[in-house]
Parts: C-alpha cells; sequence; structure tokens
RNA sequence: GGGCCUAUAGCUCAGCCGGUUUAGAGCGUUCCCCUGAUAAGGGAGAGGUCAGUGGUUCGAAUCCACUUAGGCCCA
C-alpha cells in the first residue's frame, strides 16, 4: 500500500469543468417539474411585499443582449430580495400591440395586405406575437430567470385590454381627453401618425428656395422711400409643398426689417422686397445681385397685420409676429403653414386661422391645393418651384443637406400633417403640475433620473394616444352617423370595457357599434340612435402605460404602487413617463416608489451596438456558447449604470473568473465529502487561531456583500467574491489548509476543525452568490444538502457575531504581510535553483524589532504551516540588506534547503525522518496517523 | 442645437465632500515552482503622464471651465 492512499484527497462529483450548456436546462427541469416558484412563494406568503413590476419588451425576433441584461438584473434583485424574506412575485409582460409587429407583419404579407380586413391582418399580428412571446419565454427562462411565467401579462388579453380601456375611461371621467385638428409627424408610406418616439433624425437633402409673396397693403406710411412701386417680402422654405398651405408670414417683432431696391436678375425688373435688416448682405451676396438700394427699415411690430397676396393661391395672407423667428438662417421672414409645422399650428392658434392641411393621407394634394390637387407632394415639390419660376417669384433656389425626421419603421422621410387626434391633456386640473410633483417624490437611480425626468415634463406637449393602425386597442369612441356628433362618454366607455373583457378588442371589428352601445344612447346634438365606430386605434404606450392597472391593480397578489420599475436609461421618456402620466391622471400617484435604470450595452468602443456593425451579441448566441451563469456573472460584474462595454471577448473573460468562483466550490465540496456537521463539527473554542481568521473573514464577507447588495451595486458583490476566493481562500487558507486536510486522521479534531470551517464558508459563499449564480449555486447546495432542496429556498446568511474579533485580525494581517516577504526570498531561491517546492524550504527570520520578535515568537509553531515551509528559525538579530524584506525594514528573511529528510506521506521535511524504526520514511506526525489506521 | 450621463492599467472595477513619499484590486499577460484542488494550484514581475487643455490651491485622478470621444433622450 502506497501512502499516496493513506492521505484524505478531496473527492466529490462536482466536476472543475461547468459544462452549464449542458448542466443548466436540466436544473430548469428540475426546478420545473417541482413547481420551486411556487414552493417559493408559499414559503413566503404573509411576508413583506416586495414588487418589481416587469416593463413589457416587444415580442419581436431573438432577445438583444441588453434585454437579456435587464432580465437579469431583475431576477438577480428579486432573488436577493426574497432570501432576505420578502415574498417577491415576479409576472414578467410582453407589450405585444403596436407598429412595429403589424409592420413586420404586413411586410411578410405584401401587396395582399391593402385588401386584407383589419380583423384579418390583427389574426396575423396576434400570431406573430405569440410566436415571439413563446421563443422569447424560452429564452428568458434559460437565463435562469425566475417568474410566474404562466401567468406573465400579454397586453393583448381581454384582460389586458379591458384594464387598458378603464384607465382610458378613468381619464375621461376626469376631463383629460380631447380631440383636436392637429398637426403630427405623419409617415405618407406606412400611413399613419407617429409619435416622437418613433422618429429617427437622419440627414436629408431638401430644396431650399427664397419666395417673394407680393404686400397687398399699401405701405407707404412705413416705408416712405419706396413710392408707388409694387413690395414683396422674401421668405425661405425647405419644403415648397407646404406653400399652398401657407397662410401667415412669421416676423419677430423687435427684428429691424429692411426694404431693399434691387434688379432681379431673371426678369431685368427693378423690384422691392422686404428681409431682415441684418441679412441684407448676406442674402443679395446669395442673389448674386451687386447692385441694390438700402430702402427704410421698419421693426417686425410695425409691420404687423399687413397682408399679401399668395403666390399661387387665390388668397391672402397676413404678417404675423412670433418669437421663435430667428436670423440664423432664412430671411427673417418665416412662411407660415399652421397644418404643417407644430411653431406654425400654435401661431395659428393665436391668430385664429384655420388648419389647412390639403394633404391626404398618402402624401397627395387635396382639391385645397389648387392647382397642385392630386399630384403627390414629391412631385408637387417641383412644379410648385416651375410654378414660381413661371411668376417670376422665385429668386433662388440650390439644395439643403440637414437633419430631418424619418420613419423609425420604413425609413421614409415624415411630414407634419394636420390631422383630428386623441390627446390626453397636460394641462387640465394641472396635471403637469401634479405630475412633477410625484417625481419628487420618486426615488430614482442613479439619482439624476429625476432631473432627466422633470425636464421632459416640463415641456412635453399634450399626449397624442390616437395611431390610424391595426393592431392596437380600439379608442372607445362613437361618432353619430347622422351629425358626425363625437360620442365620448363614460358609461359608453365602460360599456366597451365590459364587452372587452367578455370578447375581447377583436370583437370591436366584426361585432357592430350597437352591441357596444348601452341602451338607449342617444346623439347629444340631433338625438339619432345610430353611431359609427372609432376607427382610431391606442398609442401601444397608453397600453404599456397601463400595465400598473392592468397588471398591478388586477392581481390581488400583487401591490400598486410597484415598489420598483427597473429599464434602461432609454426608458425615461418611454414607459416610465407614459406610465406615470396615466397613473397620476387617474389615481392621483406614481406607479412606482424606486425607478432603478441602466445604460445600454455597448460594443469594446463603447460604440452603439448594431446588426449592421457586425458587433452585435445575442443572447441566444451567448447562452449557447456559455451558458447562463456565466452571463449572469458578466452582467453582475458591470457597474450597470453607466454604458457596458461588450463583445464575445469580454463575456469570455467572464467565463474565466467562472472557472475560479467554480474551483472554490470543488475544493471545498471535495475537502469536506466526509464530512457531517451534526456529529463532526467543531466548537469554536477548539478551532485553530487560522480557522478563527477565516470565519472572521467569511463574517466580514457576508457585511460587505450584503451591503453592495443593498446598494444593488452587484459589480460590488462580484469584485469582493472574487477577491475572497483569489485571495484570502485560494492562495491562503485553502493553501496552507491542506496539510492538515490530507495529512491528519480523517477523524481526527484537527481536520473536522479545517472542514467545520469550510463548511461554514460554503454555506455562506453559495448563499451569497445564488441571487447571481442561480444554476451553480443550486448545484453547490444539492451536494451538501440533498437533491430535495434548493437554495433558492434558503435565508439570507446571517453574521455570525462571536466570529468577529479586530484583534485577530490585525494580527492576521501582520502575518500575511511577513508571509509576502518570506514567499520573495523563497522566490529567490527558486531562481537560484536551490529550492523548488516550498516544503524543501527551512527560513530563518530576523529582526531587531522587540515587539515584532515577541509577535514571531508568539507564533512561532504555526509559522512553518503559514508559509508552507518545513521549518522556521527566529533570531533577535540583524542582517545585511540583501534579505530585508519590502514590508518591513525591520525583518530579514533568508532561507535554505532543509537538512531534514522527506516525509515520504506529507512531505515535510522532518529531523526525525529515518529514524522511526517501524516507518523509516516517515515523520513522527505520519507514522502515528499510519499506526490508528493499521489498528 | 437642447436635456441627462460617461471617460482611471489589455479587461472588469476601487479610489473622487483635495493632502499617508512609487494611483490600488482581481482577471489577463510574462517568467518561475508544484504535480496529492491537476484542462487545477502557488509565487514573482511587467503594465497607468488617472481622455486632453486651462484654471482654483501650498497641494487635484479627486473642485471649476473648456475641448475631444462616446452613450441615452429630444429638436
Amino acid at each position: 500500500m502506497s501512502y499516496k492512499d493513506t492521505i484524505n484527497l478531496p473527492k466529490t462529483k462536482f466536476s472543475m469543468k461547468g459544462n452549464l450548456v449542458q448542466r443548466e436546462p436540466g436544473f430548469l427541469k428540475k426546478w420545473e417539474s417541482e413547481g420551486l416558484y411556487a414552493k417559493i412563494r408559499k414559503a413566503r406568503s404573509g411576508a413583506k411585499k416586495f414588487i418589481l413590476h416587469d416593463g413589457p419588451p416587444y415580442p419581436t425576433g431573438d432577445l438583444h443582449i441588453g434585454t437579456g441584461l435587464n432580465k437579469i438584473l431583475k431576477d438577480i434583485i428579486i432573488r436577493y430580495f426574497t432570501m432576505r424574506g420578502y415574498d417577491a412575485p415576479y409576472i414578467p409582460g410582453w407589450d405585444c400591440h403596436g407598429l412595429p409587429i403589424e409592420h413586420r407583419v404586413l411586410q411578410e404579407i405584401g401587396s395582399k395586405a391593402k385588401a386584407m380586413e383589419r380583423i384579418e391582418i390583427r389574426k396575423k399580428c396576434k400570431q406573430y406575437a405569440e410566436k415571439f412571446v413563446k421563443i422569447q419565454m424560452k429564452q428568458f427562462r434559460s437565463l435562469g430567470v425566475s417568474a410566474d411565467w404562466g401567468s406573465s401579462y400579454l397586453t393583448f388579453t381581454p384582460q389586458y385590454e379591458a384594464g387598458i380601456i378603464e384607465v382610458f375611461g378613468k381619464l375621461v371621467e376626469k376631463g383629460y381627453i380631447y380631440r383636436k385638428l392637429k398637426p403630427i409627424h405623419w409617415c405618407m408610406r406606412c400611413e399613419t401618425a407617429l409619435a416622437e418616439a418613433e422618429l429617427e433624425y437622419r440627414n436629408e437633402t431638401s430644396p431650399s428656395i427664397y419666395v417673394n409673396f407680393k404686400i397687398i397693403d399699401d405701405v407707404s406710411s412705413v416705408f416712405p422711400d419706396i413710392g408707388n412701386q409694387d413690395v414683396s417680402i422674401l421668405i425661405w422654405t425647405t419644403t415648397p409643398w407646404t406653400l399652398p398651405a401657407n397662410l401667415a408670414i412669421a416676423l419677430h417683432p423687435d427684428y429691424s426689417y429692411r426694404a431693399v431696391r434691387y434688379k432681379n436678375p431673371k426678369t431685368e425688373k427693378s423690384e422691392v422686397t422686404i428681409i431682415a435688416d441684418s441679412l441684407v448682405g448676406s442674402i443679395m451676396n446669395l442673389l448674386k445681385i451687386e447692385k441694390y438700394d438700402l430702402l427704410g427699415t421698419a421693426t417686425g411690430s410695425s409691420l404687423e397685420g399687413l397682408t399679401y397676396q399668395h403666390a399661387m393661391m387665390e388668397r391672402s395672407g397676413s404678417l404675423v409676429l412670433a418669437d421663435y423667428v430667428t436670423l440664423s438662417d432664412g430671411t427673417g421672414c418665416v412662411h407660415t403653414a399652421p397644418g404643417h409645422g407644430q411653431d406654425d399650428y400654435v401661431t395659428g392658434l393665436r391668430y385664429n386661422m384655420p388648419i389647412l392641411s390639403p394633404v391626404d393621407k398618402s402624401g397627395f394634394f387635396t382639391e385645397e391645393a389648387g392647382l397642385f390637387a392630386k399630384q403627390h407632394i414629391s412631385e408637387g415639390n417641383k412644379s410648385i418651384q416651375k410654378k414660381l419660376e413661371e411668376l417670376g417669384l422665385l429668386l433662388y433656389k440650390d439644395n439643403l443637406q440637414h437633419s430631418y425626421p424619418h420613419c423609425w419603421r420604413c425609413k421614409e422621410p415624415v411630414i407634419f400633417r394636420a390631422t383630428e387626434q386623441w390627446f390626453v391633456s397636460l394641462d387640465h386640473c394641472g396635471l403637469r403640475e401634479e405630475v412633477l410633483d410625484q417625481v419628487k417624490k420618486t426615488k430614482w437611480l442613479p439619482t439624476w433620473g429625476e432631473v432627466r425626468m422633470s425636464n421632459m415634463i416640463k415641456d412635453r406637449p399634450d399626449w397624442c394616444i390616437s395611431r390610424q393602425r391595426s393592431w392596437g386597442v380600439p379608442i372607445p369612441v362613437f361618432y353619430c352617423t347622422n351629425c358626425q356628433e363625437t360620442l365620448l362618454d363614460v358609461d359608453v366607455v365602460y360599456h366597451v370595457r365590459d364587452m372587452f373583457l367578455q370578447y375581447g378588442a377583436d370583437s370591436w371589428f366584426y361585432k357592430n357599434s350597437q352591441e357596444f352601445l348601452p341602451e338607449g344612447i342617444k346623439c347629444s346634438k340631433c338625438g339619432s340612435a345610430t353611431f359609427e365606430k372609432e376607427n382610431d386605434i391606442f398609442d401601444v404606450w397608453f397600453e404599456s402605460g397601463s400595465s400598473h392597472h392592468s397588471v398591478l391593480h388586477k392581481r390581488n397578489y400583487l401591490s400598486f404602487p410597484a415598489d420598483m420599475y427597473l429599464e434602461g436609461s432609454d426608458q425615461h421618456r418611454g414607459w416610465f413617463q407614459l406610465s406615470l402620466l396615466p397613473s397620476v391622471a387617474a389615481w392621483g400617484c406614481a406607479p412606482f416608489k424606486t425607478v432603478l435604470t441602466h445604460g445600454f450595452v455597448v460594443d469594446e468602443k463603447g460604440e452603439k451596438m448594431s446588426k449592421s456593425l457586425g458587433n452585435f451579441v445575442s443572447v441566444s448566441d451567448a447562452l449557447t456558447e456559455l451558458g447562463g451563469d456565466v452571463l449572469r456573472l458578466w452582467t453582475a460584474s458591470m457597474e450597470y449604470r453607466n454604458e457596458m462595454n461588450t463583445s464575445r471577448a469580454i463575456i469570455q473573460r467572464t467565463s474565466d473568473s467562472y472557472r475560479r468562483f467554480r474551483n472554490t466550490f470543488r475544493y471545498i465540496l471535495g475537502n469536506i465529502c466526509d464530512f457531517d456537521p451534526k456529529n463532526d463539527s467543531i466548537e469554536y473554542e477548539k478551532l485553530w487561531e487560522i480557522d478563527k481568521w477565516a470565519l472572521l473573514k467569511t463574517e466580514k464577507l457576508i457585511n460587505t456583500v450584503t451591503s453592495a447588495y443593498e446598494l444593488l451595486q452587484f459589480h460590488r458583490v462580484y469584485h469582493t467574491i472574487q477577491n475572497f476566493c483569489v485571495v484570502e481562500m485560494s492562495s491562503f487558507y485553502f493553501d496552507i489548509l491542506k496539510d492538515r486536510l490530507y495529512t491528519f486522521s480523517k477523524n481526527s479534531q484537527q481536520r473536522r476543525a479545517a472542514q467545520t470551517v469550510l463548511h461554514r464558508i460554503n454555506s455562506v459563499l453559495v448563499r451569497l452568490l445564488a441571487p447571481i449564480l442561480v444554476y451553480t449555486a443550486e448545484e453547490v447546495w444539492m451536494e451538501t444538502e440533498g437533491e430535495s432542496t434548493s437554495v433558492h429556498l434558503s435565508d439570507w446568511p446571517e453574521i455570525n457575531e462571536k466570529h468577529i474579533d479586530e484583534e485577530l485580525d490585525k494580527s492576521w494581517d501582520k502575518i500575511i504581510k511577513i508571509r509576502s516577504d518570506v514567499a520573495r526570498e523563497l522566490e529567490k531561491m527558486r531562481a537560484e535553483k536551490k529550492i523548488g517546492n516550498s516544503l524543501e524550504a527551512a527560513v530563518a527570520l530576523y529582526t531587531n524589532d522587540d515587539e515584532l520578535f515577541q509577535f514571531l515568537e508568539k507564533y512561532h509553531r504555526d509559522l512553518p504551516m503559514i508559509f508552507i515551509v518545513s521549518e522556521v528559525t527566529i533570531s533577535n538579530e540583524t542582517l545585511d540588506s540583501a534579505h530585508v524584506g519590502e514590508n518591513f525594514n525591520n525583518l530579514w528573511v533568508t532561507v535554505k534547503m532543509s537538512e531534514s529528510n522527506k516525509c515520504e506521506r506529507c512531505w515535510n521535511f522532518r529531523k526525525e525522518v529515518g529514524t522511526l524504526e517501524k516507518y523509516s520514511s516517515l515523520c513522527k506526525r505520519c507514522a502515528e496517523v499510519i499506526e490508528q489506521i493499521e489498528v
């Protein structure tokens, strides 16, 4: 029998390699079949609730790594709070309606779509959404996200839809809802209104034209120098197609405007036009007019009310005043079409102008555009210029590159077009102020979220909630068939709510109007009893923004307001804001107590991730290459409040550090395989000092890690635990412990003492890591606690105050420093090939410092163990500078090869080796152990 | 153009309400050792003008301004 067989080598089936990709699905299956989520709910029933309300992603395609990261962060938080004793049910959701899905479905259908019934399109959209909900759910589950997946909320379910209608009803009741003609961003290709969130700004080349409009009124009182000559006013525009809708020209009230006489370079005629005084030089230069006469000047306000003849239409317009007029480009005289621009619209309202918008939903001019009727506006852009040229009114044309809004789906440039839309008023009943107040009362993490949200709320316009699409929830409003009067009525709304609850929102598209109307409803204007249904549907943001009602209010095991919303920082403008608005309007409070945000996932260089750039990382790739726990560890390792640099290589590096965690567990599990904590534990007082030190560090670890979790700073959890595993455990405690664990007899108190501590460390570590490494922690847990339990049902480790001993900590800090000086000296000897294994070494310590000497004396017996050498001698002398320590300038270290013989069993060099009669190759300690075994 | 944010070793992070002489840690890397945690483990070393410029100060990675690069949102 070889002595190797008599030492207690670690033994465990916990493998060195994770094989996570293969192993994790097994755990998922086990958790599902055992109903772990339900068990957790049961264990926490009656406990204080912690509600993290899930923001619903769109079910379109594979999960982006950022979406995965978001869910993992949520899961870590939920699991932490659960282990801290909270009841934290988690209901994931999906935002199933909306343009993105409809757009993709329409693309798939192609040209046949126009002939299809809306209900048919809706059916396809639903199938599409269902398909990707399934795919994404599977991916989320593979990430180890613990949730009530079977009760996920989907925005197209009748119960959810009814909730949306209820929120709308509440807003109607309180008078926040109104309908109005308003210019909105309009996509001619998608034939829909677009929210600001649906716009992308990109460079676009537009015509840039300067056009004269002839003043009708007599201006001799303002510009006496002109005489009898005709006077024009010069405007600049980059959208010639909006000229038919021109109703006014805006001037700045305080600017000085100049009448200029020049010879029109094309017609050779003498003309007079009005432009901003300070721009005369640059404009004349642009028009290539060298000779011109400066006539009089007048302020903008003195020109207000003058009328001019529209260049191409049979009507006049007037000069108006507006503060937004600038001198940065153009002529200082701004073409104003209230139906085609936000500023223009506001000015139009102020001057009581009609909101003229002679363009239909596809971008063709209507009859109101006169000459240009039936032309598409892109064609109109050219024909209008041509017409102006014929009339001699086009003074200059060029092309201009500028940032212009495009449709986020079809990428086409959008236009401003006035249509009838439904709005939520921000200023009715002081809603804006109330929302701002709620923003203040919410806890924002990071704190700048509050400023960001407040700034947004302060200057946002009313919320346009209507969309001209098919895939969504209809706005429950009717129009009188007889007189077109709008029927916006709370009772009607709630009646529709009941219908949706029973039949779903689809019913709107196949049932007739009467079925949605309470009995006896008549038009308030004409008394007619027949109505037609509204065609518009809700903005999807209104749907997801109602989740606090459709989900939190409607499920009795949840609560409102939620404790936390957690999404990417883009959701300040999105879900956070558009949940806040209806919630405050309807119920008077924010739907969340805390809002936590994370940054975006960007590539290695910190640049945006996109499929076209090839720097894109998908969840499914990462999962199939590395597994869920690695992805979770990667998530935890980063400071998520900033942008997170990501690439396969970076995630791969996390995989390396995962191995370190895994091997820490493997070492412990292997060494406590024969340890039964009930019978074998050694009481604290009988532990070795280094064991007490290890326990002390473990308690401190609990403390640091717990506060990191409390602050939701998981990267600190990661770094702290990694440091603990690497520095304190692996390279120090574990390394030192090997001698005791392997060579002392199995049942010896010394070995049991070490195992007692290892068991405690394991029990703490596995729980501290459980919220992050959900699979690995479970694997570890089952090794010690058996197959029938789960770490995810366990409680958070508590600090054992008895183990805290600051004096001990200080002493061992010193020991570790001394050890480091010794290691350096050992390394020198190794370099000189004088020793190999450190056990071959005999170390001599010298110091002339009394205190240090006493300290060394005190630990003399343990020093060989601590340094993992065979012999340590101490002397209160000094030595030459070659051997002085780096950490202590009054400590000298020398190392030489031990003069003793190597014990064949424990590899320590001992004097007695070779002298023992029965065991000639063993040391005394090993001989005793063998003796015992043989008896 | 506006609002909000970020910038410390190859990577992930500390330090930042100014001040322990050479700015820390882990990972990675290089070299060495071990071969009884072994597709593991241990040791030693290299590696940063703290994005740049200017300022405040006796003194700045840390405060201020500007610039550059990047992110989210908006126009």
